[in-house]
DNA sequence: GCAACACTAGACCAATCGGTCTAATCATGT
DNA sequence: ACATGATTAGACCGATTGGTCTAGTGTTGC
């Protein structure tokens, strides 16, 4: 807890932001909750909410390719890796109260009238599912099958991750699993 | 065009919060569009702006209920049944302008204090992946499998519907298709 | 003609929004 | 001790929010 009103901000944005979007969170809300003033927050952020929001998501993506290598460091197979990954996002999504949405998408889908946010935002899902790629690859899948193996695995997740929140249910995200790898042939 | 007030504030709500989410949308912008006054939508939706969103959920529930039913329709096959959905969904996506979210999950997730709204939604999903297994089942697939292949499609549309909003591509709901369908056996 | 009702019209409200600004306080180097 | 810059503190602002209320306008049956 020992971090500076700057980081306090942010992962308090994040976390609020993560559970009504950009525009259902007010900044009092924010401030309130990190006890902190207002002049605290055009201090470290002088375009104010846009801003806070960009390093909201900075930190929400840090975090979730942290997790991401987490999931695969110790890995011997791609799909033990994978299930791993979601484990612990499952893990993660009742930790935060089962209301959150995928960290980043929920921040930075702000409406037509902010492209830069939807470009961040597109940025950091192609690291994402890049990451996961190196991670197949370094596994043992051709490079063809890795690209593909990480797009499902980014689709499954998001698609999971919206399924839960609505259900308010982890194990659907722990079931993704199965959803991903039960390819049975098709005849 | 022929449609009366309240339909046509229900429409125009729909299609603003598809784009902004419940917060991002303010009661005038949406007065502004449909040209109507704050008194006709208090007239027909007392209970204001939650009113408003719940029905506009109804709205685009029932049309894409409708899509997916004409998905399948005359198809002869679960698989070519789903592509022929993915390709309705993209041009959708297009003519709407790239912008929009998942209907029904743009509007009804508004946060924890609205219990009420999400509820609504996971019926909605779970209707929707119903609705598909009952045509997977019906056109020959095991009761089993319909499940699994219909919560597979919900899954996989839900997120590639976030992609294609975050790279502004509706050919990524194209794609899906060889997302769902390219099971090779893991040996 | 007229009563009854459905609907439109928009002025108005308190509350909240994001943002600005000045003053006070804290920390640091000299 | 003192100056300096970083940070905190919160009063304040105009604009906008969702919502209420009253007056007016159709529309229908009698």
């Amino acid at each position: 807890m020992e971090q500076n009103s700057r980081d306090k901000l942010a992962w308090t944005a994040a976390r609020l932001f993560q559970e009504r979007g950009f525009h259902g969170v007010g900044l009092n809300e924010i401030l309130a909750a990190s006890k902190l003033p207002k002049g605290s927050l055009y201090h470290h952020f002088p375009n104010g909410k846009s801003d806070l929001a960009l390093e909201a998501a900075a930190l929400a993506h840090r975090e979730m390719s942290r997790i991401i290598d987490d999931a695969f460091e110790h890995a011997e197979s791609y799909r033990s890796g994978a299930t791993t990954l979601f484990y612990k996002l499952a893990k993660l999504f009742e930790l935060m109260g089962k209301h959150t949405g995928c960290p980043i998408s929920v921040i930075l889908f702000s409406g037509p009238e902010n492209d830069m946010f939807r470009e961040r935002c597109a940025e950091y899902f192609a690291s994402w599912t890049q990451q996961i790629a190196s991670h197949a690859e370094r596994l043992g899948e051709s490079s063809n099958d890795a690209q593909l193996l990480a797009k499902k695995m980014f689709v499954t997740l998001q698609g999971g991750w919206t399924l839960a929140r609505a259900t308010q249910d982890g194990d659907v995200l722990r079931d993704l699993t199965k959803l991903l790898f039960n390819d049975k042939c098709e005849h």
